[in-house]
DNA sequence: TCATAATATATCGGCGTGATATACTATAAA
DNA sequence: TTTATAGTATATCACGCCGATATATTATGA
């Protein structure tokens, strides 16, 4: 799934500035099981556009003239159709303090705590955004892709909430982490 | 963290070849929240080598003359335990078959299904593999993540056992994905 | 005997990532 | 009032990563 198939994904659901697109990745309905940053979106929707699968259309508003409204064509909804129609590639995760915990004997105990702690919030904060998404009127795709992904990180915060003792005060762990 | 900082994380527990490093981010204990090729290891394997934070000793056997050891040196190690000391990046997921579930009403039936169940095997299969790990004299950081990772694919597949039916079989779903 | 899977290393083009640059507005603090 | 910070908006670039592909041998099973 490319960059360029993820940006017309959000274009079948309305007009939309690459700014907007990149909003639906970073703190909307997308943000848990996708990421594109502005490096692929821009680049993404001059191509599609270069392919008539989107158009442009000027947004200016009061001080940002630069703003571009993108529309999908119908070309595009049929290049989107049929990219909905391959096999999907299989998930995946891609997480830095998980690797981290597992070395949890190699790290000091004041850094595997602060790790540990962050991690644990930024999932709890997740979960809190992800309830005030409001569900009515929404199609039963949205509502199932939105209730997996509050499974998934409420899941996540049970287990580090009952197991954070586990890692973070095992029984007689040496002081620092000499080898 | 990167593929040197990953290799690095697999030879601290012991030394391995190129191919082996792989099947551990392929099917071994990091297989659930890192991934890394073979495009991303043995580039990373190279500079690690010309860096001298790992060895390399001959590892031919019968029919593999070719394979090499890799043995993390007391400056790799250094390097890993440094690597550990920083701020992880927040966790990133990519899974395409939510993407595709998100826009369930343009797909037809048959191929959500399809996708649908695939993906539901996928993360069974996941869960059963995980539980055949043996935890017997396994350091707490690495029991926990594993802990983590069962915990997280039995939510995905309780919640997609669950609702299957709501989203495959919906009232009054039009027959195909028409406009 | 033949095909398939597994072991093993390696490269390459294209894509994506994170960082950075620019510029204006709105809000809040000093 | 002025200043700082956060938000809106587009864009590029170097570097690193990913999937595909190539090559070769052995082991397994039909």
């Amino acid at each position: 799934m490319d960059a360029k198939t993820l940006c017309l994904g959000v274009l079948v659901m309305g007009d939309a500035s690459g700014y907007e697109i990149r909003k639906m990745f970073d703190e909307g309905p997308f943000a848990h099981f996708q990421n594109v940053g502005f490096g692929s979106i821009y680049p993404a929707l001059a191509k599609l556009s270069d392919e008539g699968l989107i158009s442009v259309k000027d947004g200016a508003v009061d001080g940002h003239p630069e703003k571009k409204i993108y529309a999908i064509t119908p070309s595009g909804k049929d290049a989107f159709r049929d990219a909905l129609m391959k096999t999907p590639q299989k998930d995946k995760i891609r997480s830095d303090a998980t690797f981290m915990m597992f070395f949890a004997e190699m790290m000091t105990s004041d850094h595997l705590r602060d790790v540990y702690d962050d991690h644990l919030a930024y999932y709890k904060e997740r979960v809190a955004f992800m309830e005030t998404l409001d569900p009515t009127g929404v199609p039963e795709g949205r509502l199932f892709v939105r209730g997996l992904g509050l499974t998934f990180y409420r899941a996540v915060v049970d287990y580090m909430t009952e197991n954070r003792g586990r890692l973070l005060n095992p029984q007689q762990r040496p002081e620092d982490a000499a080898d």
